[in-house]
DNA sequence: TCAGACATGTAATACGTTACATGATTAA
DNA sequence: TTAATCATGTAACGTATTACATGTCTGA
């Protein structure tokens, strides 16, 4: 049940629904995301239990926006969550099942082009990232922004290292053939 | 439908879902990951698909084994999956996001005991990692082979990103109090 | 004899994606 | 005028986890 509390922490400032999934296409995304079919629920089942509270908004674009605040509850419900230890759970990255399978193809030059792609793919999120942790060591170091800094930094380690693994994957590659 | 492919892949060596399940908490864990209830059935569809067959084996120990082996069918079906390009799908790390916002903690130490938890977890997997990768070291450099290298070499380098990640963040951590 | 690994399965529930439904505002 | 963005929601379907159900063999 992790959407519910990552909504919650993402309440840190009050948003709509559709806000809310932007920050999943922003600094979000290197480590959660969520349609909005599956967001709208998730916050009235939250306005439900009490921890956060709803408020209709008139729009300036477009039609009235409906602006969510956490709680006291809620917020002791996610220092409850966080409190509770990491939440782990299986990595499902089918692309490199594709990479170890791709062998069956028979031609080395398929295993390149996937790796090609996922590297525009890693290079994207890592450039917007660097972008995010640019911005966190300009503001004050409060422990808000401490942390947000040290979430961001753990996804450029991972993204520089798969895109290092890029380079040298396809060096394997081009020994082979 | 990632999980029906991964199987197809794994069954380079006829397995049955027992023995499947095995490779999700050994080398392939760094990927994917699938509980039996789930494995079982999958088999049954390859089965009705005619991408699999299967036969009773009687065991040693236990009751008889059912073991599913590939069929022409299920390598086009694999290799046809690979060719449609990388299967991407978003991360769910929500113990980033506990990370992020275990400000409203309100005590550093409890980000540092999260970070400490990590680590042990990416270890181990670290720790597994490398001892397949020496085995696939040793062995002749088939094709197989390499594309299993270069699997495993991307578990390797994002677990060992994140682990140097974990003394970057506690050393952030222990600056600020 | 009893716990743990071996071995296969189904049922109920929870989580996530895609498709459907509606309508306003803005900029090209 | 028409496409894109803003904005909220439901319904149908697919994927994944937990719980249930059954039974054998091996070693302590």
């Amino acid at each position: 049940m992790s959407l519910p509390h990552i909504l919650l922490g993402l309440l840190e400032r009050p948003q709509s629904g559709y806000d809310l999934r932007r920050a999943f296409e922003g600094g979000a995304a290197h480590y959660w995301s969520a349609e909005l079919s599956q967001i709208y629920p998730a916050l009235k089942k939250l306005e439900a239990a009490g921890h956060v509270t709803a408020t209709e908004v008139v729009s300036q674009k477009g039609p009235s926006r409906k602006v969510y605040e956490r709680t006291d509850s809620g917020r002791n419900e996610l220092v409850a969550w966080i409190r509770t230890g990491p939440a782990e759970s299986a990595s499902r990255l089918a692309y490199v099942g594709q990479i170890e399978f791709a062998h069956v193809v028979g031609d080395l030059a398929v295993t390149t082009r996937l790796i090609d792609t996922l590297e525009v793919s890693f290079q994207s999120l890592h450039d917007l990232l660097v972008d995010v942790e640019a911005e966190l060591r300009e503001q004050t170091r409060t422990p808000r922004v401490l942390h947000e800094l040290i979430a961001v930094q753990l996804g450029v380690a991972t993204l520089r290292a798969r895109l290092d693994w890029c380079e040298d994957a396809r060096e394997l590659l081009k020994r082979a053939s």
